[in-house]
Formats: structure tokens, sequence, C-alpha cells
DNA sequence: ATAGGGTTAG
């Protein structure tokens, strides 16, 4: 709930401020022209040091213009100098307040300040304060601050400025409030683009990718013209959806809008690269990337990230070369898309070699992603220990996604039952075991060792403690349409279609040598009968079959899941695209497979 | 004077 009035703090009296831009003598507009002139904080302390000389009687009264004036050149000579004002009008609270918002390491600052204007019995906020306030509290997530500060806002009044509504709505989507955000989108009286724009990217950042949709859809039928910046959400949104039909849409609406200039919006651009890779379209991205005229490290990264992610470990690296000899400074991200691209095609040496790089060469801190790639990297190629090592050493604490790729590890390279439940034990105790993913691999662990015992009290601690396997669901898209299929699923109006072209499919797979491989069925001792069934229930092989039976001759199949593939889909989905000649494009939750001719991009590393 | 901007490993 968002505050209301009576949660206000206690009242105060409220005597107008002291106006000191009012009284503007000759003398005065001296000073302030000398003031914009000057370039150098050791100049404007010349002028400071000679005002306070020449005219100590109004010093007071100037000391609001240096303060203005020293703000970009030292905030700590503004700080120093705003000790010293008097009685500071509004206008210099709110221009210091906004000093400390933008800063990067005073934001505590802003609120600080904030609090002292409040509790001094001369000045009131007005409505350009609370807008400088919401941003440091967005940026430091802090709710409880950044609600007292709307009740406040409330209090005084301003519960219809555009500004203040729009920093409220902006705070809450930052502080991941999502409801509190949209009441006061509801409630507005009055709305801006940029009311819209940070309602939307409120929903993009918490990933109700739908929803967002749906409010850009609902703000263009209120006659709002989308911006950049909401285009830049609505794209970020297709990216995260695999909305590929929307995202094209918006691309030839900025080509429409911009013209030529499309080429220039360096991060609308990138965005885009970003997009379409992530709907599995690589070509356009790379055609979108080379068009751009302007580029930044971003869209590098946007391209190098991209590719990594479909396997193309060659020119991930080619593209990482290519931007080092155009003169631009690899960062941080840049190396968690090279060594991803390392890590999908299992490069461990060249891994092992760009850490280094990153390290000796970029002077770059590794953090949590990097260490992620290469502990991934090694478990997957087989060095566990080694991957074990670099876990248990590095200096950041290994979140449980780390813990899960190496068990994941573990149980794809049979490295044995100890070492698997040394690394279970060692998640459990950082991350207090109520993570699904790492049951279901333990139980897995267990059952390739035929211990059913043991994998029968997983199954027990699993559902003891309440932590259930997430379900897998599958979607297509189909004509601007998402379609989508969870496992076993016969809600579809082609349902009937559907299974009849997944029996024929099985027909044939059988009659060229196909054997389901049951190495990540459901691990019970059942008969192997009910795991086929269960693993030809599979979400994507309905959302295969959906494919087949509606897609243009020629055009790929898309496909999204939210879990990864498993062995059997990924041999089934090779077959599938050689015996109906058709491409598949999967993504899955950790990267893209494309099938083409009975082989998959990724060639069966993954 | 006031509001909205990037990425990242599985």
């Amino acid at each position: 709930m968002v505050p209301s009035v009576t949660q206000c703090l206690p009242p105060h009296p409220l005597p107008l401020t002291n106006d000191n831009t009012a009284s503007l003598t000759h003398h005065h507009h001296r000073l302030l022209h000398h003031l914009t002139q000057c370039t150098s904080i050791s100049h404007l302390k010349q002028i400071h040091a000679h005002t306070l000389r020449t005219s100590p009687a109004q010093h007071n009264q100037y000391l609001t213009l240096f303060l203005h004036s020293s703000i970009p050149h030292d905030l700590d000579y503004a700080f120093r100098v705003f000790r010293q004002i008097d009685e500071p009008n509004s206008f210099a609270w709110n221009t210091f307040i906004r000093a400390c918002a933008r800063s990067r390491d005073r934001k505590k600052h802003a609120i600080l300040t904030y609090y002292d204007m409040m509790s001094g019995a001369t000045v009131r906020p007005d409505k350009h304060t609370f807008p400088f306030v919401l941003k440091a509290c967005a940026y430091l997530f802090c709710l409880s601050e950044g609600k007292q500060t709307h009740a406040q806002a409330l209090k005084l009044g301003f519960d219809s400025d555009v500004y203040v509504n729009n920093s409220l709505i902006h705070f809450y989507g930052s502080c991941g409030c999502l409801d509190c955000a949209r009441e006061v989108f509801e409630k507005m009286p009055e709305r801006s683009v940029v009311s819209w724009n940070v309602m939307i990217d409120a929903l993009v950042q918490a990933g109700e990718f739908e929803s967002a949709l749906k409010l850009f859809d609902e703000m263009q039928r209120s006659s709002f013209e989308p911006d950049r910046y909401t285009l830049q959400s609505v794209v970020n949104a297709c990216a995260g959806l695999g909305a590929l039909a929307l995202g094209m849409w918006v691309h030839a609406y900025v080509v429409r809008k911009c013209g030529s200039d499309v080429g220039n919006g360096v991060l609308l651009n990138s965005s885009f690269v970003e997009m379409y890779c992530k709907c599995g379209s690589l070509e356009i991205a790379e055609q979108v990337f080379e068009r751009m005229r302007k580029r930044d490290v971003s869209s590098w990264n946007s391209m190098i990230l991209g590719l990594a992610m479909h396997g193309q470990a060659e020119a991930a690296l080619n593209y990482f070369a290519r931007m080092v000899n155009e003169g631009f400074m690899p960062n941080s991200v840049t190396f968690v898309g090279v060594l991803n691209a390392c890590n999908h095609r299992g490069m461990v040496s060249e891994g092992r070699k760009y850490f280094d790089t990153m390290i000796r060469d970029y002077k770059i801190e590794p953090v949590l992603e990097h260490y992620g790639c290469l502990v991934d990297l090694l478990a997957r190629a087989g060095f566990i220990d080694e991957a074990l090592d670099l876990v248990s050493n590095m200096p950041v604490k290994p979140d449980v996604v780390i813990w899960r790729s190496l068990l994941d590890a573990c149980c794809k390279k049979n490295a044995g039952v100890e070492l698997s439940e040394e690394v279970f034990r060692r998640i459990i105790e950082s991350e207090g075991g109520d993570c699904s993913g790492v049951y279901v691999l333990l139980s897995r662990v267990y059952g390739s060792a035929k211990r059913w015992h043991d994998v029968g009290l997983v199954r027990k601690l699993m559902s003891d403690k309440g932590v259930t396997k997430e379900p897998g669901c599958s979607s297509i898209e189909m004509d601007g349409v998402a379609h989508e299929f969870f496992a076993g699923d016969t809600s579809h109006p082609q349902t009937k279609e559907i299974y009849a072209i997944l029996d024929a499919i099985e027909e044939r797979l059988e009659s060229i040598g196909y054997v389901p491989d049951f190495s990540q069925a459901p691990l019970v001792d059942e008969l192997d009968d009910g795991k086929k069934q269960s693993l030809r229930l599979h979400s994507e092989r309905l959302a295969i079959a959906f494919g087949l039976l509606n897609a243009k001759p020629g055009v790929p199949i898309r496909i999204f899941k939210n879990l990864r593939v498993c062995n059997d889909c990924h041999n089934v989905t090779k077959l599938i695209s050689s015996i109906c000649d058709v491409e598949i494009i999967v993504r899955d939750r950790a990267r893209f497979h494309h099938f083409k001719r009975g082989s998959c991009s990724c060639m069966d590393y993954w």
C-alpha cells in the first residue's frame, strides 16, 4: 500500500521561504555573470574570496550562487559552502539535494539533506524537491524512506504534480513494488509520456513482459505517441518474451519514423541487436549491428553476448578482436560474453586465457558472472575438482546458480556419488536448502548409480520441504500469437492433430532405429513404458508438432522452453529436422540450439 | 531548476 496522509510526519510551522533571488542588485548580476563564466574551481574560489572581502554584508546572500556554480566542479566544496548558508531557501536546498542525487557516491546525502530540510522550521519542500529525493531513494532501494517522502508529498498537496508522480512510479518500480507503482499510475490525475514510460519500464524490469506490452497497447489507445524510451522498453520486453513479430514491428516503426537517422540511435540499435539475438535471428542481429553508424562498448557487448548465446564462439571471439582493433575498451560485460562463448564450445584453455587477460591486461576485477562462466566451463569439460577448488577459493560468495551448475556437471559427467554429495552439502550449507533444482539433480545422481533407496529419500526430503519441480513449458509464436504448451498438455484446440503428428513421427523414428534415452527421464525405477510416455510428452515436442502442423514450408520453427532441453528431446529434434527437412530453433533456459539436417549447432555440447 | 537509460553466467 502506498502511504496515506495520516502516516505523515507531525506538522511543523511553514513560514514562507526567504527568497534571496528576489532582490537582485547590480553587483549580484555581475557576480552571476562571472560565476557562469567560471570554468575552474580555483577561479571560482578566487571570486568567492573577493566577494567575501568586498561585500561581507551580502555574503550570505551570494552563497546560494556559489553553491550552484561550484557543484559541477567540486561537490565537497559545494558541501562546505552549503553548510555556511544561514537559512537556505528552498532553491538552495533543492540544488544541493539534486547535486547529491546525481553524484556517484553521495546519493545518501540527498536523503539526509532532505531530512535536515524537513526538520528545520524555516523552509518547506516544494514540487522540485521530491523528484530529487525520490531519485536517490530509487537508486539506493530505500523503500521506507521513499514511502515517507511520498507521504510528505501527499501532505503538502503535491499529489497531482506530474513530475512528483512520475518520480514516485519510478521509485516504486526500482524498489520492486509494482503494486504501489501501479497505484500511483492509476490514481494520478494527469499523465505524460514519461508516466507511461516509467510504468512500462517498471514492468519490464520486473520481468512482467506481457503486462508491459499490454500497457504499451493501452498507451497507444490513449493517443500517446511512443518515444525512444517507450520503444526501448518495448524492445526489451520483446527480447524477454522472444516475441520476434512484435520486435520486428517496433523495428519497422522506428525505421519509418526516423528514416535514415535510425543508424544513429546507439542505445535503441543495440537493443535491437540484443532482441534479434534473443529471438533467435542472428542474421538480422548482425545486419542491424553492421549498419549502425555509431557504436559503443555496449553495442559490441550485445553482439558478442548474442553470438555466445547461440554457441558461435569463433564469431564472438572475432567480434571481440575486431572491437579491440577498432579502439573500444572491453569492459566487465564484454568478458562475460567472451567467457560464455568459450563455455558453450568447451574451449577450456581459451577460457582460462581470456580470464587471465581480463585481470592482467584490462585490470578488470572478476565478478560472480565471470566466475560462473569459468566454473561452468571447467566443470562441464570434466575438470570438476578444479572447478570445486575455484568455487571454494574465489573472493566472491558463490550463489546457487554456480553451485547448481557444478552439481549439474557432476551429474552429466558421472562424477560419482561422493563428489556430488559433497557439492550438494556445500549448497545446503550456503543456501539453506530451499532451492528446487539441486534436489532433482541429486536424485538423478543416485538414480544413475541405481541407488533407488536414496532417490526415495531425496524425494521425501523434497516433499517435506515443499520444493517442487518447475513444470516444463514451451511456447511458439505463430502469426504474432504465442501458443503455450505444458508437458502432456491437451488443452490446445489442435490437440488431436498435434498428437497424431507426434505418433506419426514416433513411428518414423523407430523405423530408422531411434531408441529413447532415459538418462534424464523421471527417476523412479518404473517400467520403461511409463518413462517413454513421459519423455514423449515433453512440452517442446508438442510445440514442435504444432509448428510442423502450422508453419509455412521453409520457415524455421522457433520454440521457447523455460527449462533446459533433455537429451532425448535433443536427439528427437535432430532427427525431426532431418526427416521433415525443417530448421528448428530452440531457445532453452541457457542458450540456443539450431537444429538443421539432423544436427544441432551446439554440436551436442550443452 | 523538476521525471524515464544496458546489458552479464544457468
